[in-house]
DNA sequence: ATGCTCAAGGTAACCGGTGTCATAAATCGC
DNA sequence: GCGATTTATGACACCGGTTACCTTGAGCAT
């Protein structure tokens, strides 16, 4: 693996034996040790048709002999295009984040891309120059664009003007399908909805994200749908608009519990504001789940570590990555790209303690 | 900004008027259009003393104009050295992954680098042979090394081998200072100690890291010297070895609060073994702060999400990334490098409910 | 005036790959 | 059996910068 040293001992024009050992090997001494030129090593390389058999397996052996792995900035800049992935975000969330990288970065995995974060603040002046810049500059060879980055048109144009290659992953199809990746979010609020009336309850309230976030409108929507499709209603009061954050789910449970009737069921738009609903219903004395039960939805760690630990609705953030970056590297292959199935990741109910019963 | 058109009208050799328009312009652009050779050019790039002011005035002014940037692989290709700042990590833990990449970028933030992150196993077998592959392909500029694979003397001595720049951000430091960003997590412990012994506490117990991490035998040391300073004594039962999770730190809680004399405070190495704790001691059926009081260590956002709100010790982990970052690109430009301010990053206690005086 | 030094800038090769086009060898049609 | 394709390969320029080395001219000592 790592007989280097055979190219110096292969090469012995006008430099002493020694010299240049230990340098990785180029192109120029695969050629010279397989004896072509150096452009069929890189039709071998970029898997040519155009080569014979026996020319190819004799480059493959001295490829294999001496490790050699071709340099992606050498490449990139004959492509005019580099080997990075770029991943530009807005999401706040740690384990959102995280989770994302993890998904791309298995998908990354042994291609030979390589992974560049940004994350971004999409209400700076200077966003979309910014955006421009980076793209350029690196030469992209694609980007992943998680919610809310994904919902920006300004930036999809852009992107397409540049000629930079994106997937775009939201809860509901934004542009012709090949580019996204959708996650269905109104599932998972639907899934909220039937846990809570299979325990019959019958007030309920619900905290969503701002609705200027797709997932928002989504995660509602679907709960709301669904109890609607089983007769229960929510009046308008019951049904509050958060910022996904931690305060604004303390605030908006506090104004949730002082309703009459008090509802027997918080559904939050994320863990984030069931953490927070789930302080205000200690503040406010109640038992959870017994007069209180909470569902929260990302199920991120927090949600295992809160008390009582809480009733989420999976996201499957790590998947949508991997498929995400999947598309984006396979690109148009092998005809239309390889399509995902849906069903692997489509959000699900995961049921603990913070959810039973409705009170008698 | 955008009046890259002038390139087009600046050239008219061979190709017909029009094309060639939108294209970024290149160093070849910027020589033509500045009357000087591209070498002159690249020596104002890289700010070299040899050009004469008027000529660095024309130069600069045509950058300027064209919003010129050097194409960074293009660049890379001939210095052998790409501008990719590799993040090598296994800490599992995603707010302290994001809050060091935040560092991180801050510090690259302008300067021309750009991070690639890569999670790595530590005990993979292949891990060093992947990192060695990793590294030279892509030529990084530069690694920083968090915890724990700062502590891997194995890659120190690869990067040492490959000549690659690192950073190792730990606990103590672990050589010469000038590759290190030493956190100083012993006193972090002792601000923990000093804060349950002056609320009167005399029975505690403490929950470590496992004792391989460094991070996890500093801070213990630090608190149990000072509690030794304080004349406070820890038997062996009441320190116990978690492994920094959730589940350990439930499983030495509940441990530590059977035994008699109970503990009326328990310090843990980490938030998540707070958390632990905290369940432990709900299922104990204890009052926190009233029968126990506990303190963690990192003030990660789960903290506050925590019932009751968590006294912990906040590690300045994107302060911490920022200089380490900071150190790798300025290298040792002006006879040593910067030294930094050790004080701007020293943990300290974040006083919140989870505390308070020790029971009568 | 001559020679030397040094600032200022240019030339050509090179970094490690790929595109284009020409060419040699192999296959095919009839 | 010979031109026309097709297959397989090489030569060479090029991607956009930098390094190594050379040239020029001004300033200064001799």
């Amino acid at each position: 693996m790592t007989v280097i040293s055979k190219t110096a001992a292969g090469s012995a024009e006008g430099s002493t034996e020694i010299e240049r050992d230990r340098r990785r090997p180029t192109i120029n001494d695969i050629a010279r040790l397989a004896a072509v030129s150096k452009k069929t090593v890189s039709r071998v390389i970029n898997e040519s048709p155009f080569v014979k058999e026996e020319t190819r397996a004799r480059v493959n052996a001295v490829i294999d002999e001496l490790g050699y792995v071709p340099d992606p900035q050498a490449r990139g800049l004959a492509f005019r295009r580099s080997f990075l992935i770029g991943m530009i975000y807005d999401n706040p969330n740690p384990q959102y984040v995280v989770n994302m990288q993890q998904g791309i970065l298995d998908a990354l995995k042994g291609s030979g891309y390589e992974l560049i974060i940004r994350p971004v603040v999409r209400s700076d002046p200077n966003f979309l120059s910014d955006m421009r810049a980076f793209v350029e500059r690196q030469k992209l060879f694609g980007v992943v664009l998680p919610p809310s980055v994904s919902e920006d048109e300004r930036l999809a144009a852009l992107l397409n003007e540049i000629d930079c290659p994106y997937v775009r992953i939201a809860s509901v199809p934004l542009d012709e399908a090949e580019s996204m990746v959708v996650t269905h979010d109104h599932m998972g609020g639907a899934a909220a909805a039937k846990h809570l009336l299979a325990h019959g309850h019958k007030v309920i309230a619900h905290i969503s994200g701002p609705l200027t976030f797709r997932s928002a409108h989504e995660r509602r929507r679907g709960f709301c749908e669904a109890l609607a499709a089983a007769g229960v209603g929510m009046p308008d009061a019951y049904v509050m608009e958060g910022a996904y954050t931690f305060e604004s789910g303390m605030a908006c449970g506090e104004a949730l519990l002082a309703l009459s009737p008090r509802p027997t069921a918080i559904f939050t738009g994320n863990d984030e504001m069931a953490s927070g609903v789930l302080q205000a219903a200690r503040k406010a004395g109640l038992r959870v789940p017994e007069d209180l039960s909470v569902v929260g939805f990302d199920d991120f760690q927090i949600a295992s570590r809160l008390w009582p630990p809480l009733t989420t609705v999976h996201a499957p953030t790590t998947d949508v990555g991997r498929i995400a970056a999947d598309r984006l590297i396979r690109g148009e292959d092998d005809g239309r790209a390889r399509r995902y199935d849906p069903d692997s990741i489509l959000p699900y109910l995961v049921v603990r303690e913070s959810s039973g019963p409705a009170p008698a």
